[in-house]
This record gives structure tokens, C-alpha cells and sequence, in this order.
DNA sequence: TGTGTATAGTTAATGTATAAACAGTTATTT
DNA sequence: AAATAACTGTTTATACATTAACTATACACA
């Protein structure tokens, strides 16, 4: 069933550039639906995953990240970082040190709590991505982000 | 530049299922905030343009689409809608009466205000998908939809 | 005829996103 | 050294998203 249908239209989509471009959003807009609601069973949230993904892996030799470095990584606005780091410091998931040299910076850093929950989380997580792209095989998932890749660096402009 | 690059990542995707998943959630993104910049040159959202096309094009007999209609069109909950028609009614976008033979339905529709305003934004907006998906060609364009498509079945079950 | 069920919309609590304005800290420049 | 610029994080106002609980209305059927 084709994006028409499945929203219920019963007008076409004015180029197909239009209709390929709302498939990306919907499609991401159903990830991320089904995304937090697997993220729920944890008391998480896709967004408080995605950031402790990245204090996992990304982390520097402090051993954490900035808020400003996470919100690059994340692709958003620095502002959003302050709540969201505050809420997750609430569930004890991580912790956030004012930078010994530089003032300026908070240093965000996991808890052994949430590191445990990071751990135990992840295979599940990447079990459920595996579903989800299964349909694609690996040289169409090549392909598609590889289209992906080249319509970001048209917007990036 | 792929991925990766561009979020300025150490280290590799767990595998190439995540990395196309993250792809499409990140374009998305990055579409959705483009969006957002052109459509506030003319005082208004994404999210409020979206509604407006659908007010415009796939309005039944009433002239008109119910709340609920509007909310499965979108894949938003429904209590979305409410605050989002609040927001519209209040700069003369859009009305919002109880239809009278049911009147569990409230029915909205484009003012002449927001239909003129919908005509002639429309143009501009199209023209910007065509470039931001000028870099896929036509057969490109058909098989990233028929991925979406595949990965979106997978996805509702 | 009345009772239970389904549907539409609203409200409240919560999470995430933006932009703009601000304070504090550090870097640069003259 | 003092002035200026750049950067980090916070706050505020606003928009949009969810779920759960609620009211009102309509329908189905015993």
C-alpha cells in the first residue's frame, strides 16, 4: 500500500519529488512512534537512548561529553540539552561536572546506573533495528542511504 | 560525507541496518527544519501548512474535515488537533463548527484568508521539494519509495 | 426502551523542539 | 591591560507530540 493510501487520500501528491519526500518524513515519524514505545518498557524515552548511545561510545578523555557536543551530535538546538540532561539527572542516569579548566562547560557524564541500563538496553534496541530495515538487503540499504546522503548535502546548502 | 561524518561520530554504526535507520531519521530531521524556516516566512509551521493542504484538497461534502479525519491524515493523536486548530482559528485560518447532524464532529474549514494564503505559498513550497529532491533522479525517487514502503509494512505490524 | 459500547473532542501532565535574550567565562585584538 | 568577540549553558515563550482520563453524543441490540 503506497503512502496515499495508507494516510487516506484521495488526491495525488503534486511530483513525485513531493511524494518521496513525505515518505521520509512518515517514515521517520513511524520509527520514532515505534522507537518510544519500546523505549518505554525501560522508562526511557528514544531521545534519552539516543543520548546515552552517545555518552557510551562518543565519550572524551574526560570521560563525557558537553552539552554542546551532544547537541552537535544530536542535531539540536544547545537549549534543548539543559532539560533533557536535567531529567535524566533526576533518574540518576547521569551526572553533570562543571569543567575543572573551562568554566564554561558542564561535562556530562553516565552513572554506573545508567550505563547498566545502557547495556542492557542495547542488544534489544539493535535486534528491533534489525526487524525494522530486514525488508531492505544490504545493497539496498547502501543504496538508500547513499540517496539519503546526497539530498542532506542539498539541504545542508 | 556520510553519516557518521556529519554528526561528527568516533565511533562506526553497530551495523549497516542502524546506520540506514538513523539515515532516514536524520534526513527527516533536517527536512522538517527547512521546512519549518521557509514556511516562517509566512507566519506559519510545518505542521499548520500540512493542515492546510489537506483542508484544501481533501474536503468531502460537508467542505470540510473533521478533527479525527484531520488526526489519521497527519498519523498525529488526536489531541493534537485541538490545540492546532485553536492556534489556526485564532489567526483566522481556519473555522471550526459543530456539524449538525452529529455533533460529536466538529468541522473545520480553510477561511477565504487561509485559502488565499495556502494558494500563495504553495508555489514556493513545491518548488523547494523539487530542489531539496533534485539530486535523485526519477528512478531513484520510485525505488527510495518502494523502500520506505517495504520498511513502513514492517514497521505497522 | 433502556443499557452498554463506540466515537469525537478536550484537558492535564509530560517530553521534546525552536528562537531569542541573557549571564558567565574564555579568547582575541588592539 | 582593556575592550571586544566568541562560546557555553540557562531561561522564557511558543509549538507540537504522547497518554490517560474525562464529557458529550450517537449507535446497537437485547
Amino acid at each position: 500500500m503506497a503512502l496515499k493510501e495508507e494516510l487516506g487520500l484521495k488526491k495525488d501528491f503534486a511530483s513525485p519529488e513531493h511524494e518521496a519526500l513525505l515518505s521520509i518524513y512518515y517514515t521517520a515519524s513511524i520509527m520514532k512512534k515505534r522507537a518510544d514505545d519500546f523505549f518505554g518498557q525501560f522508562g526511557l524515552t528514544d531521545v534519552q537512548f539516543n543520548m546515552m548511545n552517545l555518552l557510551y561510545y562518543e565519550s572524551g578523555k574526560e570521560g563525557g561529553l558537553s552539552q554542546a557536543q551532544i547537541s552537535t551530535m544530536m542535531l539540536v538546538n544547545r537549549a534543548n540539552i539543559t532539560s533533557l540532561v536535567d531529567r535524566m539527572e533526576k533518574a540518576e542516569i547521569v551526572t553533570r561536572n562543571a569543567h575543572t579548566n573551562d568554566r564554561r562547560y558542564n561535562i556530562i557524564k553516565l552513572t554506573s546506573k545508567g550505563k547498566n541500563l545502557y547495556t542492557k538496553v542495547e542488544p534489544h534496541y539493535l535486534k528491533q533495528v534489525k526487524e525494522a530495515m530486514a525488508p531492505l538487503d544490504a545493497a539496498e540499504l547502501k543504496r538508500i542511504m547513499g540517496m539519503l546522503e546526497k539530498v542532506r548535502r542539498t539541504l545542508r546548502v
